[in-house]
DNA sequence: CGTACATTGCACACGGCTGTGCAGTTGCAC
DNA sequence: GTGCAACTGCACAGCCGTGTGCAATGTACG
């Protein structure tokens, strides 16, 4: 064991990124999920796992900087160069679907994990960016709510996770979730039924 | 100790009915919370509370029970004798917002406790009502969605636990609260947000 | 006051998870 | 095939949670 930190031995390389992968998938299932159980379901002793991560803080670790590095890439890309807030919430939607997995890691971890609120602030940039595009469509009259911008926000976000659950539990075919996401989120917003079905449509190529 | 079955005594049962009412608001917090945070916030030690449920499943059994029963009663009051689904829903969602915290706790026992995979199927009734409800909606044209009812379903259930968070943070004022939740589902479900808003403030008196 | 019961404050055994050490084995690479 | 690094298997200590037993203390009620 002892030094693994070399780091260019291509089976470490491997193992150390199937654990993550796996790691991902289990904590997802139980976020308190053990080293032994993350470790046999990569098809890997625990011990192993303690050579590649000094402990579970930092493999849990490893996975949040992942998962809020490609969260945040994928809503900036969605908003990128579209001033229209409606349009721009969907394409963000759309963007972030096909990792949403991630970002429901996230959430579970921030909610049980004393020691991961900072989970939460490294997410904010993420989160004030969606209240930011709402209260503009609130403003400018493209989205319409009984509620204000930062709690539409928790709405968006819990819709996403209730058709992540729908998608997992068969009620909704993979293929079709990202626009449904969407069109669901905008309604929710406001936007008038028949009309985020054809901007999404549009949009979806 | 042995025999505290009596169930006569007023100290006994004033502090059976606490504890019961601390451990939801510490379940509440975290589902994992151990029986001594229990017993402690409830001003008691440990071994008190175990004399008074043989263990921690029974503990969380009554709760469950108790939380199953009031969400039940709340969600058939709202429905009685309104047919339309619109309306139904909007009266539904008035309804058990008060008792939300209890439907809240359920969830988040039936993700974490293997051994309570019978709350999701004691729970069922109540989702069945709510897919019945919407499924009628869509049909006769009051609602309209990209998804099919049972993941509307899912999507009404987790705008109101964003809510119950937008609440819990203070970005909604607890008064306002159930009105803006029932015209939030109702918007969610394609209902045009300014019908949505008039016919919720005329059902809440 | 005295009785009956609830509550407390220890004690313990048991089990699970973490993190570590060390000897032995496997597999890739040169 | 030889060697080095990664993997394995086991053993260990420590911590925390559960559930139980028992003696002592508190408290209501006749």
């Amino acid at each position: 064991m002892a030094a693994m930190t070399t780091g260019s031995t291509s089976r470490a390389d491997a193992n150390r990124r199937r654990i993550l992968d796996v790691a991902l998938a289990e904590l997802l299932r139980d976020p308190d999920a053990s080293m032994d159980q993350i470790a046999r379901a990569a098809g890997v002793v625990r011990r192993t796992v303690y050579g590649h991560f000094p402990n579970r803080e930092a493999l849990i670790g490893t996975l949040v900087d992942d998962a809020v590095q490609a969260l945040a890439a994928a809503h900036a890309a969605g908003r990128a160069g579209v001033e229209d807030p409606v349009e721009a919430l969907a394409r963000c939607v759309l963007a972030v679907w096909p990792i949403a997995d991630r970002y429901r890691l996230l959430v579970a971890l921030a909610q049980r994990t004393v020691t991961m609120q900072g989970i939460r602030e490294r997410l904010t940039p993420v989160r004030s960016s969606s209240v930011e595009l709402l209260q503009r469509g609130l403003d400018q009259g493209g989205f319409r709510s009984a509620l204000p911008a930062p709690a539409l926000a928790y709405v968006v976000e819990q819709i996403l996770f209730g058709l992540m659950e729908a998608v997992n539990d068969g009620l909704v075919p993979p293929g079709e979730a990202a626009r449904a996401a969407a069109t669901t989120v905008l309604t929710s917003a406001g936007v008038p039924a028949s009309r985020a079905a054809t901007l999404v449509g549009r949009i979806a190529e």
